[in-house]
DNA sequence: TCGAAGATTGTCT
DNA sequence: GACAATCTTCGAG
């Protein structure tokens, strides 16, 4: 298992971070056990000025980690149903962050099995933001932490080429869709298709 | 204090 | 493909 990633990696531009996270090894320890996946798929926030990003309405009670160091999680809770999960990137006063959308199961797969429900198989298990979430076992109380210690890791993965991937607009929400912010890993089973109708 | 909207998912048609 | 579930936050009254 690779080393963990270190406060500078997300002290960057957040496209560079978004696309140098694929492949990487996001790691969740809970007292039920660890389970942990690669990251297939994410999505750039970029500040203030991203009309799509939480940030763009000013800072809030909910917001307030994206305006903390880098390096630290920000979960929040969508639709009354689902949680999302991001790395913050940037230096402090500028609020980015990484949505990690989509990961491939790499331990613990009986422990995220378990989690999400014996109904669910395949690609389902993780292939979308609010499924990861689930599967991982990150909730709330994983909101505002460092991402350099447990409970919540990130790893260096292996490295990927640039053929390996692919950018496009963004998935799920209704303002500036079109900005070219979305990185997957090219042809993997498991990047979610949400939005992709 | 109330109403509206949201970075989604599961289920039904 | 369409829609409901369900909660937190924000802005208006």
């Amino acid at each position: 298992m690779g080393r963990i990633l270190p406060r500078d990696f997300f002290d960057r531009e957040t496209e560079t971070v978004a696309r140098e996270m694929l492949g990487a090894i996001i790691e969740c320890r809970t007292p039920e056990g660890t389970a942990g996946g690669m990251i297939v798929e994410t999505e750039a926030y970029v500040g203030e000025h991203d009309p799509a990003c939480h940030a763009a309405v000013g800072r809030t009670k909910r917001t307030a980690p994206l305006y903390g160091r880098p390096g630290l999680s920000y979960v929040y809770f969508i639709y009354g149903v689902h949680w999302c999960f991001n790395a913050v990137t940037r230096e402090e006063g500028l609020p980015s962050a990484v949505l990690v959308r989509a990961i491939e199961p790499v331990s613990g797969i009986d422990l995220m099995r378990s989690r999400r429900g014996p109904k669910v198989q395949g690609v389902n298990l993780t292939n979308g933001p609010g499924k990861l979430c689930e599967a991982l076992g990150i909730d709330g109380s994983m909101n505002d932490l460092s991402l350099q210690k447990y409970p919540l890791v990130i790893r260096a993965g292996e490295s990927l080429l640039d053929e390996d991937i692919a950018v496009g607009p963004r998935v799920g929400i209704t303002k500036a869709v079109e900005w070219p912010l979305r990185f997957v890993i090219r042809g993997n089973q498991w990047v979610s298709r949400a939005g992709s109708r």
